[in-house]
DNA sequence: TCTGAAAGCCGAGCTCA
DNA sequence: TGAGCTCGGCTTTCAGA
């Protein structure tokens, strides 16, 4: 269904979707309407999920980024997906996921400085109840990649 | 030095790089010329750092997220540059932090399955030494934007 | 069925008023 | 800065493997 040249074009376009389709075409050994099927036969079906651009986050002055572990004690639905809307509603939260074990969610936020983390932190604690929060800003981003590996497909 | 027409081309294009300039220009009330300017600037001046394909991780086989919480005996450059070198080679570890408070590092790894995941283990633990490390797997993701905010710069 | 060549056409990229 | 032209490159068509 999905052979190693499909596998190839979106390794590429995972990294630079600028590039010409011609260029692309090249570098995987097909043609151009070749190559230009696939991509779209990708766009298609879904696996190529969109196309967008990335910012620097230093130019944009979110260069600061901070996780948040947070525990609750209301364990509902309906407390779920108020905070599912509130984390949805704050653009400097990024990503946010329910874990198992000790904490129960984690969130990955931007911001400018400490002092902006603050504010958004109040905002945060002010919508919804909170059993424990703990923060840990980050030092340094070792890696950051949004190309997921394709050898499982 | 950025309007509020900047912006709103960054936040669209953060969601949507695919739109033609024309509709880009029609949506911020500017005409195609300077729409498309503006976008140049913007890419020039490398706040638009790249265009990139996001990928269905549903559809790629890498729908599990695991957080990876590493502490380490050893306060390195040495350590910390083969650290580096181990996880930037390791596609599944798409995100990694150097933190403050008692982790020391924090990974994001998406992969297929528990199985796979243990195998990742298996390989960062052989080629470096953890004093503790601590897996979260995550439930559910509630947010994930590649779109940061717009209203620090 | 998937390929590559080649034509057609749309829109990005540039020129000018 | 906005209108309009130009042309590169996307998109389609068609024949062959």
């Amino acid at each position: 269904m999905l052979d190693g040249r499909d596998k190839k074009i979106i390794d590429y376009l995972q990294r630079d979707a600028a590039v010409p389709v011609a260029d692309l075409a090249d570098t995987v050994g097909l043609s151009v309407s070749a190559c230009w099927r696939r991509i779209k036969n990708l766009e298609d079906s879904g696996l190529i999920a969109r196309r967008v651009v990335l910012v620097d986050r230093r130019k944009a002055n979110v260069a600061m980024t901070v996780f948040v572990a947070v525990r609750t004690s209301r364990h509902s639905i309906g407390w779920l997906d108020t905070f599912r809307e509130v984390i949805g509603a704050i653009p400097e939260i990024v990503e946010a996921y329910r874990l198992t074990g000790e904490m129960d969610y984690l969130l990955r936020l931007v911001v400018p400085s400490v002092e902006v983390y603050d504010t958004v932190y109040k905002e945060l604690i002010s919508k919804l109840d909170f059993m424990d929060v703990s923060s840990f800003i980050s030092m340094e981003e070792l890696k950051f990649t949004t190309a997921v590996p394709m050898n499982y497909i």
